[in-house]
DNA sequence: TGGGTGAGCGCC
DNA sequence: AAAAGGCGCTCACCCA
């Protein structure tokens, strides 16, 4: 039986969330609730009641229904629900309607976020109404929306008997969709999906100890690196520069570099049109009045002879010109450069004359800094400081009056940090993370950034990472069924030595030694060259182009070719699977209007996928190449583009599907008594924080599902993976210091 | 002043 | 024959 259910509440914002259920001012305002068998809708509303309180969760539930159900979820987690914990326990499953419509969609940029008054007619529902968005959106807080308006908006008006609102739109959106599932044969795979928006609803709300003390020691020594390089900076900025020069700007950048006319604008004086003169203000003075009627500021005249004034002198306000009149206008100032740009670094930003603005980005940098500008390499610094210190730690913006960085999302009262794990804002259906994205943090080799992220247990806890290796492989070797890769998977090959091997002519084995033995006198010649290798295959992984692999690493196009070729002759069929994605979405393909670039409506395709999981992918159209239209094609799908979202889509499936095993694992032991939580994923790894007492007993279970992939999915989906997804796991006393876990004993 | 955009860059 | 995948965040700049 199922049961909907939606919440109404305070909407403070903070540490970057909306209505935030770890913010104490905000409560709940309102609950509504519908069982599968009930006629109309149930409610209650306790306005400015504070009290925490709880849905009720019958024991012959077995499935929450919600839109955007992890809102509600983590506020019932907040609240203290007693019913949750043993419904998750007896194996209680959800439904989340926004989920279900973007994979029903195929995950179309429409059907990302997607609201439910927009959702809900399309299975007969209603709009939602119109006066309670418009208060809120006027700042109206929830308990001033008048109860009535609320319960209306909650549950439908009395006119519609209770049956309506929210509740009644997501219960039809439920049942519709089921429908749609079925008709799909896409049922199991949103179910597996849903465990898995459990998962990242935990992770969410368990949340990251965060060390503060760290963060700022280091952010102190950032700061003072950051000073010292925009000191050594400041020599080489013109003297006689009439504005503020800005390291930071790309325009500047690229006008002290390269040459070029900056724009700026400064108060100063001007003609008046009308006298001809430079502009003046106008004022009053008391001059003296004379006998001839003329006036003069100090010398005296006449005298009044009566009156009350009789014997003063005479005096009377007069215009006068008073001080120059100044006004913003805009000059410009000429740079000239330290070297020449190459055409192609030109953005389509221009100077104030109209030249082109170049690119200053990394490998711009690094392919001038041969030519000897004393500044560059310090300049480099102090982006990468700039990046660093503005989205990993804390910096105060001074043009929006507040703090940036990663730090403002950490609850000074307990240190603790919420992420967000979204589940429907990718075509590929990958998960994304936000507010901070810990998604992105620099790796250990790179910053010290993770080293803030320790355990909540203090000195008794730990952190585990556990990661898949070469995940996109592995899962190229499954949806291909190649051969030759499914043999190297099973041998555990390294590929990238494969690659090096095959490409210098060297035994593999001897390319494994060479490449990874610090001791081998070559190593350093050997290791680059293996580096020089997994670039190729990433940027094939991606389904990158000859051309474009050559750019990237500075090998020649022909050397590439040669590469693609013998891979492609080593594994046909990658090349197989990939003429079959393209042909079912060519077949597959339907029309559809869009503005091109130039804003005006054309028609494009829309073409699909389904994986073996009945996973949905969606591929559009985009304006053919030159030499294509040439031949009469106007339209075409990217090649890279059907590549990768297979692959990139089922790695990211098959770890959702783990991560809902693991929850539900971590349900099952009561989270080992409160001492291990999962707290976030990263595309192909798990993150959790734990208590040394379970350390070993946690990475082992953790390791041990994580590596059940292959007989999950062929026991639950018919597939036949016979390859190894083997997972490693680290562990240590923050995110940055994490050394090799191996089974004891 | 505030939203939108492009460039740039962090990760997988 | 040809085609560089997926995200989110910060910054500067532009424009309404």
């Amino acid at each position: 039986m199922y049961l909907v259910f939606d919440l109404e509440t305070e909407t403070y914002s903070s540490h970057k969330r909306k209505a935030s259920p770890f913010d104490s001012r905000n409560h709940v305002v309102a609950r509504g609730w519908k069982a599968q068998n009930d006629t109309k809708c149930s409610y209650e509303y306790y306005g400015a009641d504070r009290t925490k309180t709880y849905l009720r969760i019958p024991d012959q539930t077995t499935m929450l229904v919600g839109y955007n159900i992890k809102f509600d979820l983590l506020w019932e987690m907040a609240n203290g629900n007693p019913d949750l914990h043993s419904f998750y326990k007896r194996g209680g499953k959800i439904w989340d309607c926004q989920y279900a419509e973007y994979l029903l969609n195929a995950q179309h940029p429409d059907s990302q976020m997607a609201a439910l008054t927009d959702v809900a007619p399309l299975y007969g529902g209603t709009k939602k109404i119109d006066a309670v968005k418009a208060l809120w959106e006027a700042g109206c807080k929830t308990v001033d929306i008048p109860e009535d308006l609320l319960i209306d908006y909650l549950v439908g008006t009395e006119e519609e008997s209770r049956n309506g609102g929210d509740i009644r739109n997501t219960e039809l959106a439920f049942l519709g969709q089921i429908q749609r599932a079925i008709r799909l044969g896409m049922l199991k795979m949103i179910q597996d999906r849903m465990d898995s928006l459990l998962a990242t609803t935990d992770m969410e709300f368990r949340g990251l100890h965060v060390d503060v003390n760290e963060a700022k020691r280091r952010l102190n020594i950032l700061n003072a690196e950051l000073a010292e390089a925009e000191a050594e900076l400041a020599q080489y900025i013109p003297d006689d520069l009439p504005f503020e020069f800005n390291w930071g700007s790309k325009y500047h950048a690229s006008y002290i570099i390269f040459g070029g006319t900056a724009k700026y604008s400064k108060q100063t004086t001007y003609i008046d049109e009308a006298t001809g003169e430079l502009a003046r203000l106008k004022t009053k003075e008391r001059h003296y009045v004379h006998a001839d009627g003329s006036t003069h500021p100090t010398e005296p005249g006449i005298k009044y002879l009566s009156g009350k004034n009789k014997g003063e002198y005479k005096t009377k306000m007069v215009d006068v010109p008073g001080e120059l009149k100044v006004k913003y206008q805009d000059f410009t100032y000429k740079f000239p450069g330290y070297t020449e740009p190459k055409d192609e670094w030109a953005t389509k930003n221009v100077d104030a004359v109209g030249l082109p603005v170049y690119q200053t980005n990394s490998d711009v940098i690094t392919e001038i800094s041969i030519r000897n500008i004393p500044f560059l390499k310090v300049l480099s610094k102090k982006q990468a400081l700039d990046k660093e210190i503005g989205t990993y730690y804390l910096r105060f913006d001074e043009k929006k009056k507040e703090y940036v960085g990663m730090l403002t999302c950490v609850q000074p009262s307990d240190k603790m940090l919420h992420h967000k794990l979204n589940h429907t804002s990718t075509v590929t259906t990958r998960l994304s993370s936000s507010d901070p994205n810990l998604q992105n943090l620099p790796r250990g080799d790179k910053s010290e950034v993770k080293a803030m992220f320790d355990s909540r247990f203090g000195e008794d806890g730990e952190m585990i990472e556990a990661d898949y290796s070469q995940l996109e492989v592995v899962v190229q070797g499954v949806l291909s069924g190649d051969k030759n890769l499914c043999d190297f998977l099973r041998a555990q090959i390294d590929f990238h030595c494969k690659r090096v091997a095959a490409k210098f002519g060297i035994a593999y084995e001897d390319a494994l030694v060479w490449c990874k033995d610090e001791n081998y006198p070559d190593y350093k010649m050997w290791k680059a060259r293996r580096t020089g290798c997994k670039e190729f295959s990433f940027q094939r992984a991606y389904g990158a182009g000859a051309p474009a692999i050559a750019a990237a690493t500075g090998m020649s196009l022909s050397d590439v070719e040669e590469l693609i070729e013998a891979e492609e002759a080593l594994f046909p069929g990658i090349v197989e699977f990939n003429a079959l994605v393209e042909s079912a979405v060519k077949k597959s393909a339907v029309p559809f209007q869009s503005p091109n670039d130039a804003g005006q409506w054309k028609t494009y395709r829309r073409g699909f996928w389904q994986a073996p999981t009945g996973t949905m992918y969606s591929f559009r159209t985009y304006d053919a190449q030159e030499w294509q239209r040439k031949r009469g094609i106007t339209d075409s799908f990217s090649p890279p583009e059907m590549k990768n979202y297979p692959v990139q889509g089922t790695g990211g499936e098959f770890v959702q599907g783990i991560l809902g095993l693991l929850w539900r694992h971590f349900i099952s032991k009561d989270f080992y008594n409160g001492r291990a939580y999962l707290v976030n994923t990263v595309h192909d790894c798990v993150w959790a924080d734990v208590h040394k007492s379970v350390r070993d007993e946690v990475a082992a279970d953790m390791k041990r599902i994580m590596e059940s992939i292959p007989e999950y999915y062929n026991n639950r989906y018919g597939m036949k993976i016979d390859v190894p997804f083997p997972v490693e796991v680290e562990y240590g006393p923050n995110m940055n210091k994490l050394h090799h876990w191996k089974q004891p004993g």
